[in-house]
DNA sequence: ATAGGGTTAG
């Protein structure tokens, strides 16, 4: 401007002047022209000054004024040219404002067409389109476009991106290679994303190959969504690889690996790497504080949620929905509902997520009045509940066996459509199993159109929990007939359902052909695998199994020790134990309560009361699990007394007795003979603890009154009790018989027991007892024949004998045998199972062989 | 380029 004549020339007039001539009218003069520059040049300026102006307030945001500008200009005559819209297109853009940004399509269209051809206003307007994701304008344009180029090719590829289309956008990426368009270090990060949500490694590593070949590693952008893609893959050696060789990381590069630490389960290494950046004096975001607080809440990390929470505050980050969200997640996972509450009352935008999470942090609480009045508030707020809210509600009827709010959800589902979901339709299902309403979760799977895997898994899981291994096969052999490969969690409820039935072989078995089919068993199969063999009374079996799961190199958890433990209570194994005590003494910091409470009962029961005392002493922080289990070894050794002991001290500790807490104490009592006390813990139960006897606190009460000799009182209390009286306490009521020698009554129970039992030899036992008692030897001998014929013999030198997953016992054996301890101690442990006395049962060690002549 | 809630097996 500054070059212009015009405004130069620091004397117009003189100039003028100096060329002056007569006027001709019809001639133009020298201030004709003069004039006519000096009115292009306004306009000139003008033309200038507008666009300055408007192009300003573009970036400044301030789209309709910008446009109201070039309207002006339009009456200004002045010409609008494509840069023009250009840039009025890119304040749109800018600003996603969609509205604006088809008026100018529209002025675009009626005032030039030539412009609506224009290759650079084409793109600009695909552009708009697509980041304001409108998909089908986008496209067209797209398909119309005169002349593709990198910029339009980026743009559908990041709209497909956005609206979720995965394999689309990586389609274009491709499409856009082969018509022979470079995709930049802008496409890449969208290619990247799409096979991160795919979990598409293949394509990934060859997008990868592309950005090294292309020399694009150095742009945070495109390094960072590498890092992001490898995690969502779950290859965090790669991730980790990548984002130790950049070389400028910025904070989305260290959310990134933290997400992808935290998608993994790898909450630990979440957690470091929130510290190192820390260190590394990288301010967090929302996003940082948002995964570590999911870390946080995964590992029910109390402190660090709590500090997480602190730098929200302290670093002044706004409480968005998902960070509010997230920090209600943390208080929620670790139980402190009134910090989530606090959180929750002081965000001021709350979506479906948010209400979700603490209705769940309620219902796991175990305070599902709360939770439901949160439900109805949130209807008070105009908000549906969703599909995931549904499922958290089932899963917690499912695990409290609430039927009635599991029906209740159930119809909700129902009249809202939300049961073609097949996540909630594996939670109703598995609800209506765990409530024992088998039929109606046959019901709803049977309905539900699209079954996925875990969806069989669910239904297959609901057969072999009830020891059903027929129906459990039939399903599995279905869902191979309708496409579906069953997974390692379908295999190991075939093999559960197998076991629960006492099926051992036809489960070691399945172990063999899942293997031949080469689906690996996991943990979860050798740990189901181990408790069954214990449970069958295939201890040593067990112990291989874990030998094998070893030598697989699966690395036992807690819950796998408790099943070895258990197998080493069935075979007596104290040295066994003891090695396994040894072991985690040296491998585990702190022994958790589950596996202190086992270690109390594999002492105990393997015999060695001091050692389980020892282990119970030297455990902290004592939850009611490991009273239950030492109050049982008390009664176990007969050691009475102090069981009561130990239920008084549980109180007194702050501690709820619960129902194992009464049988427990009730066995101790019946065994020693301490009626009037286990009497007193009978009506505690019910009228202070306001606990609901079953059949077993029933019977251990029967037992006691028996053995005092008060079969009067006994058979009153099963004529009031609410249930039908089982075979244990019809055993009780047996057992009493046998010592106050009635006979007759003796031998009606035993024939009423082998009705109920047909092939518990304990029973026709007990009958050849009576039979004994009375001298009536041939009687005893049909017995026994009857037995062989049944194949229900016992183990010779062995006192028990196994029917079904049960073991049953009863006579003993000889005493001189060479294994008359460890015989006369198994007896005792499974007299107290079975409801008799330890004493009974030592005083009748003399075998009925030996007094058989 | 990065972030929050859901279902199955011991």
């Amino acid at each position: 401007m500054a070059s212009l004549p015009l405004s130069t020339s620091p004397n117009p007039q003189l100039s003028l002047s100096k060329l002056s001539k007569p006027t001709d009218p019809h001639k133009l003069t020298q201030t004709h022209v003069a004039k006519f520059q000096q009115n292009a040049k306004k306009h000139q300026i003008l033309d200038q000054s507008y666009f300055h102006h408007m192009s300003s307030l573009c970036k400044q945001g301030q789209i309709q004024e910008a446009v109201d500008l070039v309207t002006e200009m339009e009456f200004e005559n002045l010409e609008i040219g494509a840069e023009i819209y250009g840039e009025l297109l890119q304040g749109c853009v800018y600003e996603r404002a969609l509205s604006t940004g088809q008026q100018i399509h529209a002025r675009i269209i009626k005032n030039g067409e030539c412009f609506a051809r224009n290759e650079y206003i084409e793109t600009k307007l695909l552009i708009l389109y697509a980041k304001c994701n409108v998909y089908d304008v986008a496209y067209s344009l797209f398909r119309t476009v005169g002349i593709k180029n990198v910029f339009s090719w980026a743009a559908i590829i990041g709209l497909n991106c956005r609206m979720g289309f995965h394999e689309e956008a990586l389609f274009g990426f491709c499409e856009m290679l082969e018509s022979g368009f470079l995709p930049d270090n802008f496409v890449v990060p969208n290619a990247l994303k799409a096979c991160g949500s795919l979990q598409c490694i293949k394509f990934g590593k060859g997008v990868h190959g592309y950005v090294v070949k292309m020399g694009f590693g150095g742009c945070v952008f495109v390094a960072s969504s590498l890092v992001d893609m490898y995690g969502k893959c779950g290859v965090l050696e790669d991730a980790k690889k990548v984002f130790d060789s950049m070389l400028d990381k910025n904070v989305v590069t260290w959310n990134s690996v933290m997400v992808g630490y935290v998608r993994n389960g790898l909450n630990e290494e979440a957690i470091k790497m929130f510290y190192d950046m820390r260190i590394e004096g990288i301010e967090p975001t929302q996003v940082t504080i948002s995964s570590f607080l999911s870390a946080s809440a995964n590992m029910g990390a109390i402190e660090e949620g709590k500090q997480g929470h602190a730098l929200v505050i302290v670093g002044g980050l706004e409480l968005s929905t998902i960070l509010g969200s997230s920090i209600i997640n943390f208080y929620s996972k670790v139980g402190l509902m009134e910090e989530a509450e606090l959180v929750f009352s002081r965000m001021i935008e709350k979506d479906a997520v948010t209400w979700n999470l603490i209705i769940s942090g309620y219902v796991q609480t175990g305070d599902i009045d709360r939770a439901l009045d949160i439900c109805s508030q949130m209807r008070l707020e105009n908000l549906r509940f969703d599909s995931v809210i549904l499922a958290t509600l089932m899963s917690a009827s499912a695990d409290t066996g609430n039927l009635k709010l599991g029906r209740e959800g159930h119809c909700y589902c129902i009249r809202n459509g939300l049961e073609s979901d097949v996540v909630v339709a594996s939670s109703i299902v598995d609800m209506y199993a765990k409530c024992e309403r088998l039929d109606f979760a046959r019901r709803v799977f049977d309905s539900t159109a699209k079954k996925d895997l875990v969806l069989w898994n669910t239904m297959l899981a609901a057969y072999a929990e009830l020891g059903l291994p027929g129906e459990t096969l039939n399903l599995f052999y279905r869902m191979q007939l309708e496409g579906v490969p069953p997974n390692v969690v379908a295999w190991n409820s075939v093999i559960v359902g197998f076991l629960k039935n006492g099926q051992v072989n036809e489960a070691k078995d399945m172990l063999l052909q899942m293997q031949s089919v080469g689906v690996q068993p996991n943990l979860i199969t050798w740990t189901s695998l181990i408790s069954g063999l214990a449970k069958n009374g295939f201890g040593n079996e067990a112990i291989i199994a874990f030998q094998h799961m070893q030598k697989a190199g699966i690395k036992p958890n807690a819950v796998s020790i408790v099943s070895l433990l258990s197998a080493c209570i069935d075979m007596a194994l104290l040295q066994y134990g003891k090695a396994i005590h040894g072991y985690l003494t040296r491998n585990v910091h702190v022994i958790s309560t589950p596996l202190a409470t086992s270690l109390v009962d594999m002492y105990a029961k393997c015999g060695n009361i001091d050692q389980a005392k020892n282990v119970f002493d030297t455990t902290i922080n004592k939850e009611l699990p490991i009273y239950n289990a030492m109050i049982s070894s008390y009664a176990l050794h007969g050691q009475a007394m102090e069981a009561l002991a130990l239920y008084r001290r549980l109180q007194k500790e702050g501690l709820e007795p619960d129902a194992i807490t009464f049988t427990n104490t009730l066995y101790a009592c019946s065994n020693t003979g301490l009626a009037n006390e286990g009497l007193e813990l009978f009506f505690d139960m019910v009228s202070k603890h306001h606990l609901r006897p079953t059949m077993v606190h029933y019977g251990c009460v029967v037992n006691l009154l028996s053995r005092c000799g008060n079969l009067d009182e006994a058979f009153r209390l099963i004529m009031g009790m609410p249930y039908e009286p089982d075979a244990h306490i019809l055993g009780s009521l047996l057992a009493a018989c046998r010592e106050q020698n009635e006979i007759e009554l003796e031998k009606y129970l035993s024939k009423r027991l082998i009705k109920m039992e047909p092939n518990n030899s304990g029973n026709y036992v007990a009958l050849s007892n009576a039979y004994a008692a009375a001298g009536r030897w041939n009687e005893v001998k049909t017995v026994r024949r009857f037995m062989k014929e049944k194949g229900l013999m016992k183990i010779p030198g062995c006192s028990w004998i196994q029917i079904g997953g049960e073991l049953h016992v009863f006579v003993a054996g000889d005493k001189s045998h060479p294994k008359i301890e460890e015989i006369s101690y198994t007896l005792a442990l499974l007299a107290l199972e079975m409801c008799f006395t330890r004493n009974f049962l030592t005083s009748h060690l003399i075998s009925l062989e030996n007094s058989c002549p």
